[in-house]
Parts: C-alpha cells; sequence; structure tokens
RNA sequence: CGGGGCGUAGCGCAGUCCGGUUAGCGCGCGUGGUUUGGGACCACGAGGUCGCCGGUUCAAAUCCGGCCGCCCCGACCA
C-alpha cells in the first residue's frame, strides 16, 4: 500500500496480478471482440513515448516511414513456402467485399513481407538504389489461440522495418544494428536488461535465414521475447523476384532484413517493473512523469496552495517535464496519492500550506522515499530524481534477472530450475532439434537464444547440457510467454 | 479442442445446496453539506430482461434440459 511496502508479486497469481495492474493503472481493457484489446490514453501514452523515440533512432539510422496495405492477394503468402507454412494458420481472411463473394480472399496482414516485396520489386532496379531502408507503424492480425493483454492479442500495434541490401554482409549488419538499437532502447528507456543473440531454428521466423531476439526476464521468472531482427537472405527476393543490376553489370537478388518491435513493449515495462501496488512506469516513458497533488485544510490555505500548484504546473510544464495536477476536491490526499501510485507516476509531489510557508514542496518516489525540496531546486532535483529512477529500475531488474540465473547446467540440474523457481538458465548447446524437443516436454522451457559473445557466461562449453555431445554454443533456455 | 472455474447494477461479490414478501451488500456514480499532511463522512437519490432459450411448479436467481459467453491451465505464437 505505502511505498515501503512495494512487494515483488508472486508467480502462482502472476496473471491476475498481471491484469489488475493494467485495470487499475486505466491502460486498456478488453474489447467486445474476443482476443482484441482496447489501448486506454494512460496505456497508448506509453506506446506514443516509445514510438517517438524508436521511431528517432531509426531515422538516425537513414531508415525512412512508409505504408503499406492492410490487405494482402492469398497468393501473396503463398509464395515463400516456409512463411505461407508459418503465417496461413494464424490468419483472418476477407473473402467478402462490396456484398460480393472477392475472386481471390484477402489476407489481413500478419505481418508485411510479401505486399511490401511486391514493391521492393518496383522500386529496385539499380545497386544505386540500395540500400532501401523502410519502416512502418501499423497494425497487424494474429489469429492466436490464447491471447493475454498486451502480450499476444488478435490485432496489435507495432512498427515493422524492411530492407533491402546489395549483399550478405550488409544485411547481417543492418539485422545486427537493429538488434542494438532494440537493446539500447530496452535498456534505457524501458529500464529492461536484455540477453541477445541468435534463435535456434524452431524459434527462427519463418522465411529467415537467421532471427536474431531480445530476451528479457520477468518478475514471475518467464522470458519475454521483447524484439526480434530477421535476416531474411535473398529468400524472399527470390520469391518475389526482387533484382538489381549490379556495379559490374550483372544481376543479382537483394539481401534483406526484417524486423519489429510491438506494445507488448508495454507489457514487459508492466512485468518488469509493477508491484502490489499497481504500474511502476520508467520516468523516461512514463506520459506523467509528475503529478501535483495540492493539500489544505481552510478554504484559505486552498486558495494559496492551488496558486503556488498552478504556478509549479506552468513552470514545469514549459521546462519539459510531463506534469498534472490533481485538483480534483472533495478527494482526500491519501486517496490521491494511491491512485497515482497504481498508475505508476513515477514522482509526487506533495504541496501544503506548511510547504508554501516555507518554499518548498515534498517529492516522494513511486520507488520509495520523500524528500523536502526548496521550489527554486524543484526542476534540477527532479531531473535528477528522474535519472536516479531510472537507473535504480534498470539495476534493480539487472539483479533480479542475476539472481534467478543459473550457469553451466546439466541435465539434472536444469529440469529441477526450471520445474522449480525457473528463470534464465545458462548451459552448452548441441544444435540437435532432439534435444530442444525433449528439454520442452520435461520442463517447458525452450533455448530463448544462443547468447551474442557479450551475454555468455561460457565461451564455450564443450558439452550440451542435455545429452553430453559436443556443443556449439552456449545457451539460454527459459519458460517463455 | 481437452481440464478447471465463473456468469446477479459500471466494478467486486452474497444469495442457489434446502424454490416463497418489493433480489441484497461493498465500492463507484448523482445532488446537498461537512471535510482534505496516506484509502473521509452524513443525508437523500439513480442504477437489475439474476447470461440466453425451454421445461417443472400456485410460485424459479434458486430445481431440470439445452445453448451462449468469459477467465485460468495446456496445444499455437511477438
Amino acid at each position: 500500500m505505502s511505498q515501503e511496502r512495494a512487494v515483488t508479486p508472486r508467480a502462482e497469481d502472476f496473471s491476475q496480478w498481471y491484469n489488475d495492474v493494467i485495470m487499475r493503472a486505466e491502460l486498456a481493457d478488453y474489447s467486445p471482440v474476443r482476443g482484441c484489446m482496447v489501448i486506454r490514453p494512460r496505456g497508448y501514452g506509453i506506446w506514443e513515448l516509445m514510438q517517438r523515440t524508436l521511431d528517432g533512432m531509426f531515422k538516425e539510422t537513414g531508415h525512412q516511414n512508409a505504408y503499406f496495405p492492410l490487405f494482402i492477394p492469398q497468393s501473396f503468402l503463398a509464395k515463400e513456402a516456409e512463411h505461407v507454412e508459418g503465417f496461413a494458420p494464424e490468419t483472418a481472411v476477407v473473402t467478402m467485399g462490396g456484398g460480393k463473394v472477392l475472386d481471390e480472399p484477402l489476407v489481413v496482414r500478419p505481418t508485411s513481407e510479401t505486399i511490401i516485396y511486391a514493391s521492393f520489386a518496383k522500386w529496385i532496379q539499380s545497386y544505386r538504389d540500395l540500400p532501401l531502408l523502410l519502416n512502418q507503424w501499423a497494425n497487424i492480425v494474429r489469429w492466436e489461440m490464447r491471447t493475454r493483454l498486451f502480450l499476444r492479442t488478435t490485432e496489435f500495434l507495432w512498427q515493422e522495418g524492411h530492407t533491402a541490401h546489395a549483399t550478405d554482409a550488409e544485411a547481417q549488419e543492418e539485422a545486427l544494428l537493429i538488434l542494438d538499437i532494440y537493446r539500447r532502447f530496452m535498456e534505457e528507456w524501458m529500464a529492461m536488461p536484455v540477453v541477445t543473440g541468435v534463435k535456434t531454428d524452431s524459434e527462427r521466423f519463418a522465411g529467415a535465414l537467421r532471427t536474431y531476439a531480445c530476451e528479457a526476464l520477468m518478475q514471475d521468472n518467464k522470458a519475454l521475447q521483447a524484439g526480434t531482427t530477421h535476416h531474411l537472405g535473398q529468400n524472399f527476393a527470390k520469391a518475389f523476384d526482387v533484382t538489381f543490376q549490379t556495379a559490374d553489370g550483372g544481376v543479382d537478388h537483394v539481401w534483406s532484413t526484417s524486423w519489429g518491435v510491438s506494445t507488448r513493449l508495454v507489457g514487459g515495462v508492466i512485468m518488469s517493473h509493477g508491484d502490489d501496488t499497481g504500474l511502476v512506469c520508467p520516468p523516461r516513458l512514463a506520459p506523467t512523469q509528475v503529478v501535483i497533488v495540492p493539500i489544505w485544510k481552510s478554504g484559505e490555505d486552498r486558495a494559496v496552495v492551488m496558486e503556488v500548484s498552478q504556478r509549479l504546473l506552468r513552470q514545469l510544464r514549459e521546462s519539459g517535464v510531463r506534469v498534472e495536477l490533481d485538483d480534483r476536491d472533495g478527494m482526500k490526499p491519501g486517496a490521491k496519492y494511491y491512485e497515482w501510485e497504481g498508475k505508476g507516476v513515477p514522482v509526487r509531489l506533495e504541496i501544503g500550506p506548511r510547504d508554501v510557508a516555507q518554499d518548498q514542496a515534498v517529492v516522494a518516489r513511486r520507488t520509495g522515499g520523500k524528500t523536502t525540496v526548496k521550489l527554486g531546486d524543484l526542476h534540477r532535483t527532479l531531473k535528477s530524481t528522474f535519472d536516479e529512477v531510472q537507473q535504480q529500475l534498470y539495476s534493480t531488474a539487472v539483479e533480479r534477472r542475476e539472481q534467478n540465473s543459473i550457469r553451466n547446467v546439466r541435465k539434472d540440474q536444469l529440469i529441477e530450475f526450471m520445474n522449480g523457481r525457473a528463470g534464465f538458465a545458462y548451459g552448452g548447446f548441441c544444435g540437435s532439434e532432439r534435444c530442444e524437443q525433449e528439454i520442452k516436454d520435461l520442463t517447458k522451457a525452450t533455448v530463448r537464444v544462443l547468447p551474442d559473445p557479450e551475454f555468455r557466461s561460457n565461451p564455450s562449453p564443450a558439452e550440451c547440457a542435455w545429452c553430453g555431445m559436443p556443443s556449439i554454443s552456449e545457451a539460454v533456455w527459459a519458460k517463455a510467454y
């Protein structure tokens, strides 16, 4: 209830907790349509800040936004064999239009590779047209069996980047560049530490050569795949005949990538930082960073306190702080505190007659602790408070992840770990699908990634943790969302 | 599609086993007043096809039959 009592949600009723946080923070709601989600202004506000930040990072690296159609002719999907096999079972298909049965059914995009490559084929003639670096912000539909607010809904918002390059190496570089952008965004903005790496074949994107991913550990010790980038090789280029003339006069298919993150990231924020009081929003992504709660006893006090509050509201807004004033009458301060805590606002500013008399305000953090600050120092104090809270959320999350990770696991240990508390398990992996399947059957855990060098705890494990055969790489196992 | 739970006011629930005045409670909502340093209080008030259809009965939220929907757990997945 109070900030001192904030508790990590227990794994056994995590689903219930998760839904409660979303409802209390007014982030989203169920829709009348099964599996779909209504994102409320407060939830969308977080997404907007994510959008703005990522969009800036994409543009800095030379990407441009474009928009492609929602409908994809069914035959387009079928052009890439693995792709259609992967996505056909979960598509929504429009068979009627204008009251007539359509000649060719239209698939509501589950991802836009196919419709985009139809354009790429027209636009790309020469190596001078490359690289082509596009991104679109869009909604897509995947008919999932089971859905969960933010994490897996039938329709969802995302960004999908699609790029075409002259060489394998350039496409590879692009996939890794975006992976790094994702990682930085998740760590620096969401305060959510991730492990990056390459996916095994069984988790690879349908139609890709290689899939890279950012994996984060949530408070129930399940892994969240927070973002993926794909090196598509020439698979889609060949399927859609996207060719270009090379500098030496030859003809080649382009090498391409695709990558995306979705509103699932909002779920990541909730599950990374939330506590029993509700949402804890990192300051950099908080639609409301500060809420001013005025306190008074008499009508006179009220007038004075409100005047100062309104002045602060104006000043802080002008200096770029996202701040709101809770001037509701007939509600006691405690009730307001409780409400804003549930909504995850990182900092609360309490201003009462005593504070006004001493030209100060009380700065209370969502993550705990109160200090008294002179009004003249307020702006500077808030800025440093945001930085500290942001940093603290990140280090707490790293610490928690490390406490829930084990290294150099062997078979029995892996079973015990995954069927108990669970978390990230690092160990050697032989690369066989058979081992992956056996582990999944026994523990429900899958290989999340073969971690990049900086995330490896053992650079070259000799043996597979499961079968004891020679290891191809260290792997990170976890139960996943 | 399997296993479990639930459907009664905007939200959370009681009542159902054992049928019987006008279907209740808490929160929220409206009006008026008193309040405001950690979830305020008083008074009055609005709000319900008891998920749907059928059956039994003098009488059904309650018993019987069927259907629908939602949530949680598995299989699918970002």
